[in-house]
DNA sequence: ATAGCCTCTGAAAAGGTTTTCATCTAGAGA
DNA sequence: TCTCTAGATGAAAACCTTTTCAGAGGCTAT
C-alpha cells in the first residue's frame, strides 16, 4: 500500500506538504499541489483512516445501537439514518444489544475501547451504567424513540401517550366503547402507550377494564397473534383493539382472521407506528403515524451538530404524529 | 485517558510487559502479571483499538453492504450476520449502497481507505471494480445470495432456478396452466427465477405467454402491487400467480383483494424467500423456503474462517429451499 | 566449573498520519 | 541597504500499541 511518505518522495515534497494538500490546507504553492494531486491520482493512493482516526482522535464513524430486537420500525429508522450520516460523511456501525445485563455489560465494554465520534440510540437500554459512562466521557449522543430524564441527553421522540390517545379516541368517536388494548411489557414506550388508552378512556368517561388489557412479551406480529387469542379467549364483549404498534396489530389481524372473525365488519383494528407494510396487511392497516424518516434524520442531525459544534445544544425534539386512515377500522353509528 | 504506559509506570513494569498480559502472551512471571491486572481493574483501562489495528493492521471489523435496497429479506439476512460475527469477535460496519454508477464510485473510494477485516455482500453490485480492489488486495470476502463467476469467491445460495422451477411446479401439480409471473429487473436472481419459472412451464409441455410476464422496477411490495394491477389489466385467464419474492407476493396479494378477487379461490399465490411476515399475510403466503438464518451464519463463517485460515477454501455453499405451504394456493382439481 | 538453555523483562522500532515549530525566501516598506 | 512580514516548506514529535531483539538471571547437564 502506498502511503503518504511514497507520495511524498514521488512528488519531491514533503509527507507535511502533501498532508496539507489532502486536507485543503492554505500555504501550499498550486504549482505544488498539482503536482501532488496528479501523483495522488496517479497512484490511486487513498488516505489511510486508521492513522488519521490516531492522531485525529476521530474515527468518522457514528455508532448505531439497537437493543433486543431488530424489527420493521427500527429498520426503517435505521434505513433513514445510514443514508443521513453517509451523506455527512460518517461511518455506520451497528450494535445489536441482546437484553440482558450480560449483553449489555458486553457492550460497555466494546463501547470503551471503540473510538466512535458519536452515538444514537433506537429504543433505551435497561442498565444505565452505558448511559453514565457516555456521558462521563462526554460523547455526543442521540437518544431516538425515547427521553432518558435522568440524563441530559438530546431526544427525538413522539408524544407517545398522546398518540396512544389519539388511536383510543378515533375508536371511540366512531362508537366503540369496548376496546381491548395490546402492549408489551419492554421498553418505556408500552407502558407510556398503556397510559394513553387509560387517559383517553377516562377521558370519555369509558371505565377501563383490565380484562380487556393483555401485555405480550416482545412487539413482533407473533406477539400481537398471541395477546389477541388471550383477549378472545376471555370471550368478553369487544368491538375494537388499539394494539400498541403496527406489527402486534399485524399479529392481531391475523388471530382473527384464523377464528373467523372478520375485520373491521365485527372487530375493528387500529395500529400505532405506520411503517411500511401496514398499508399491504388485508384490510389495510389504519394506525398513527410516526414520521419515521424525518426521525432518522433527525438524530442523525442532533448527532453530527453536536460534534461540528462540540457541544450539546436541542435537548428534546418532538414529531407530531396524524391518523392515517386506512380500512380496519368501522364506524358502529 | 489512561494508556498502557500509565499501566506500565503503575505496576512498575514496561510497556511491553502490559501488553504481554493484556494479549496473554506467556512468558510473564505469575506475580507480575497479578499486579497489572489488578491495576487495570482498578483504572478501568481498555485497549485503544485504533492503536491496535494500526500496528496489527487489523480493525477486527467486517464490511456488509447491502445494495440498492434494505427489504425484509435483507434485514433478517442481516441479523443473523451480526449475531454470528459479534459471536466470533468482530464488529460489523454497515454499507448502504444506491444504485448508481456514482455511489459505487464513492464506496469503492471509502473501501480502500477502509481497514477491514472481511467484507459480506448481500445480493450483488452493479460494476465489477469493486470485486475487482477486492480480488487484487486479497481481502476475504463472502458472496451472499449470488455467485460472480468471474471472480473466484466463496458463495453463499440457494439454486434460484430449481427453487422457482419448484414453486412453479406447485401450482402446476394443483392443475394451474394459466399462471403469471412477477418478478424484478434488477439483481440476476429475478431473471433467475424467471428463468425457473419458464423451465417448469416447459416440462409440462406449458407454452410460456408473455402476456402473463411482467417486470417490475423493484422488489418491494409497492412493486408487487403494480405488477399484479399490469397482470389484471390485460385480462387474460389466471388462476395462480408466481410472484419471485414473497414482498412482491405481499403486494400481488394486496392488489388482488383491491380488485375484489379472492385469493386463492380465484387466483392462487406463491411467493419465494418465507420471510418472517409471509406467515402474517391473510391469506398467509404458500412460499418456498430459503434458509435465511442459517445462510447468514454461513456467510460469516466463511468470511472468519478465511481470515482465521489466511487464504480461501470452500467456493460454493448452496443451501436447499422447501415449500411451505400455507393458505394462499388452491387446488383446482 | 562452565556451557547452554530457558524464562522473564525492557528498550526501541514500526505503523501512517497530522501538526507544531522552525527555517527559508521573497517582497514591501523605511 | 536593512528590517519586517507573510507565504511556503520541512523536520520531528505525537498518537498508542505490538513485536523483535537483546540481555539478565537461574537452572541443568556435562
Amino acid at each position: 500500500m502506498t502511503s503518504i511518505k511514497d507520495i511524498a518522495r514521488l512528488a519531491g515534497v514533503s509527507p507535511s506538504t502533501v498532508s496539507r494538500v489532502l486536507n485543503e490546507r492554505e500555504y501550499v504553492r498550486d504549482e505544488v499541489r498539482q503536482r501532488v494531486l496528479s501523483i495522488v491520482k496517479e497512484k490511486g493512493y487513498v488516505q489511510n483512516n486508521v492513522a488519521r482516526s490516531m492522531v485525529l482522535k476521530r474515527s468518522f464513524t457514528i455508532g448505531v445501537v439497537i437493543p433486543h430486537l431488530f424489527n420493521m420500525f427500527q429498520r426503517q429508522l435505521f434505513a433513514s439514518m445510514e443514508f443521513f450520516l453517509e451523506q455527512r460523511g460518517y461511518k455506520t456501525q451497528f450494535f445489536f444489544i441482546r437484553w440482558s445485563e450480560a449483553s449489555e455489560q458486553a457492550f460497555l465494554r466494546r463501547l470503551k475501547s471503540e473510538t466512535l465520534d458519536g452515538i444514537i440510540f433506537i429504543h433505551e437500554l435497561y442498565s444505565p451504567a452505558v448511559y453514565q459512562h457516555i456521558q462521563e466521557r462526554g460523547l455526543p449522543v442521540a437518544l431516538c424513540t425515547f427521553e432518558k430524564d435522568q440524563f441530559d441527553f438530546p431526544a427525538v421522540h413522539i408524544e407517545e401517550e398522546a398518540s396512544a390517545a389519539l388511536a383510543t379516541e378515533y375508536l371511540i368517536q366512531r362508537g366503540h366503547r369496548n376496546i381491548g388494548l395490546i402492549t408489551g411489557g419492554h421498553f418505556s414506550f408500552g407502558k407510556q402507550r398503556e397510559e394513553g388508552y387509560r387517559q383517553a378512556l377516562k377521558a370519555h368517561g369509558i371505565p377501563c377494564n383490565p380484562e380487556l388489557m393483555v401485555r405480550v412479551p416482545s412487539y413482533n406480529p407473533e406477539a400481537g397473534r398471541s395477546g389477541m387469542i388471550t383477549l378472545l379467549t376471555r370471550k368478553l364483549p369487544m368491538t375494537a383493539v388499539f394494539a400498541a404498534t403496527d406489527e402486534l396489530a399485524i399479529g392481531a389481524i391475523k388471530a382473527l382472521y384464523d377464528s373467523g372473525i372478520r375485520v373491521p365488519e365485527e372487530v375493528s383494528v387500529i395500529g400505532l407506528d405506520d411503517i411500511d407494510i401496514s398499508t399491504f396487511t388485508t384490510p389495510a392497516l389504519t394506525t398513527v403515524r410516526q414520521p419515521i424518516f424525518e426521525m432518522g434524520k433527525k438524530s442523525a442531525d442532533l448527532v453530527c451538530d453536536w460534534i461540528a459544534r462540540g457541544h450539546m445544544q436541542e435537548k428534546v425534539e418532538l414529531f407530531s404524529t396524524t391518523i392515517v386512515e386506512r380500512e380496519s377500522v368501522r364506524s358502529l353509528a
